[in-house]
DNA sequence: TAAACATATGAACAAACACTCATGTGTGTT
DNA sequence: AACACACATGAGTGTTTGTTCATATGTTTA
């Protein structure tokens, strides 16, 4: 795109693209926060924080289709971000990593101290 | 939804509803991590890292058109994550909060850990 | 006041996405 | 082997969403 205003900004951006991850990394992180910007996956993933559940009890707690919590769940463990475990007929999935606590934890924080 | 199994969940199910915090809550959590999940607001958030920007000069460094990007800074503004003010006919764009730089180097630290 | 500039915004369009429905796969039971 | 059960998955559909284009708003300058 070029430049759409009269600016000099050339030290400025010269400075900032220096710090700048790549495309490739930024995009990379957007992928993940997507993953987590749905409520259907964000209560599957705090469905999860305490103990493993199998894939019925999930959709059962949550008032939706098998169907439904079977897609998202491939969402999730495609991104590694659940795992799970085969037990019979049964399969229980369970967060893969603490990282997942972390950050719905972080974003707690931030809500609850943007009500004040 | 109809229990879709013949599993009886009614103890897991009792506790794991104890602990899990209201649909809106984590509705809105969802929609906090929305706002992450574009990459060029990822880009523009990590661009206000470490100095707040004009609009033009964001748009000159995302290499996007300057209403793209006036577009997304409307949306980070409405969830309150950047802010900005006028002077003369430009206006700055910055960070609002800390929390954001803690949220985006949170999810770096998970995709750095797992590229091992 | 008219023109130039920096930014904001509404409408339109294409792409991405979440759910439903129907059906497929893998396991245990009889 | 036939069936039931728990879950996975592909296609289809309505909705959401990010960008573009045209235009509006607010500010400075001539």
């Amino acid at each position: 795109m070029a430049k759409t205003c009269k600016h000099d900004h050339t030290e400025l951006l010269g400075r900032v693209k220096g710090e700048m991850p790549t495309d490739e990394l930024l995009s990379d992180l957007a992928d993940l926060y997507k993953i987590f910007g749905d409520s259907t996956r964000i209560k599957i993933m705090y469905s999860l924080y305490e103990e493993e559940m199998c894939v019925c009890a999930i959709s059962e707690l949550l008032g939706m289709t098998q169907s439904a919590i079977s897609h998202q769940l491939k969402v999730l463990k495609d991104a590694k971000l659940v795992a799970n475990r085969r037990e019979g007929k049964t399969i229980y999935y369970r967060l893969s990593d603490d990282h997942v606590k972390t950050i719905i934890a972080q974003g707690f924080d931030h809500l609850l101290e943007e009500q004040e």
